[in-house]
DNA sequence: GCTAATTATAGTAATTATTATCATTATTGT
DNA sequence: ACAATAATGATAATAATTACTATAATTAGC
């Protein structure tokens, strides 16, 4: 049940999302959409950028400082983290060898890659063996 | 200055980081670390694990749930968080081509692989010209 | 185009993870 | 042993995010 009712908050988040590279985090989506709509709750921009998120229209992007950020493109890319001013840069990157990884970064990114942390998701064992005796 | 001074508190920390693969939060090493030392405080905890990463004694992996969560290895290899529980885990992994990352990446794990997040860290163009005004 | 059903919102409170503060305690060089 | 200084424990404060709830907006059926 539960069915996706329009909003226009919704779709101004959207919008925002799609027409910015800055990857923003839920406050600065907030002060921008805020503009539109005065009103609009902190609450309602996290509940939106979530939904978007789990519906496949964004991507949410944990970093080690600050807040989540959000980004509008959702074909698989990478992301630069700056260790100095914490902003986040799109990086194309297609093909590579994990060793040559971070020199392959940095020869396509105009600032400086220093390393990179990988995380990948899936199921540990454990929960592999409970899913396969649910099926 | 601020020259490093011995703690037993830091000690027991570090000493059950090495001795473990739980990759556990703050809270967990708290917990843990508390049966030696009963009165032992979270701050100190968190204090002390910071003051090991930044000294490059231990890893600190930023998760998209729940805390922060800490590793004694401090050999580079990438780790695989599970979507269903989320417990982190070791993954061995020394080659590859991006495209074929998580195949690879799933062939070398007992779980199962399904998507992976991958963040590098370096200054981004405007931080690495202000650098360089600085030298 | 109304009306009823239901989802979304704004405003606020609550929660979680982490850091800061500070008086007391532990460590260490002399 | 003592003085200097770093570390601790206890607590308060902060930051990021989620939960709650009465009201408002959207939508499907008539």
């Amino acid at each position: 049940m539960a069915t996706l009712k329009y909003s226009r908050q919704r779709a101004s988040i959207k919008e925002y999302l799609l027409n910015t590279h800055e990857h923003p985090t839920a406050d600065t989506v907030y002060l921008h959409v805020k503009e539109e709509f005065p009103n609009i709750s902190l609450g309602t921009v996290y509940r939106n950028l979530n939904l978007l998120a789990d519906m496949g229209e964004a991507q949410k992007i944990t970093t080690p400082v600050g807040g989540d950020r959000f980004d509008g493109r959702t074909d698989f890319h990478y992301h630069v983290i700056c260790t100095c001013c914490g902003n986040v840069s799109d990086l194309e990157l297609s093909s590579g060898h994990i060793a040559e990884i971070n020199q392959l970064a940095d020869r396509h990114f105009d600032g400086r890659v220093d390393s990179h942390s990988m995380i990948f998701h899936g199921l540990c064992p454990e929960c592999l063996r409970n899913s396969r005796k649910l099926s």
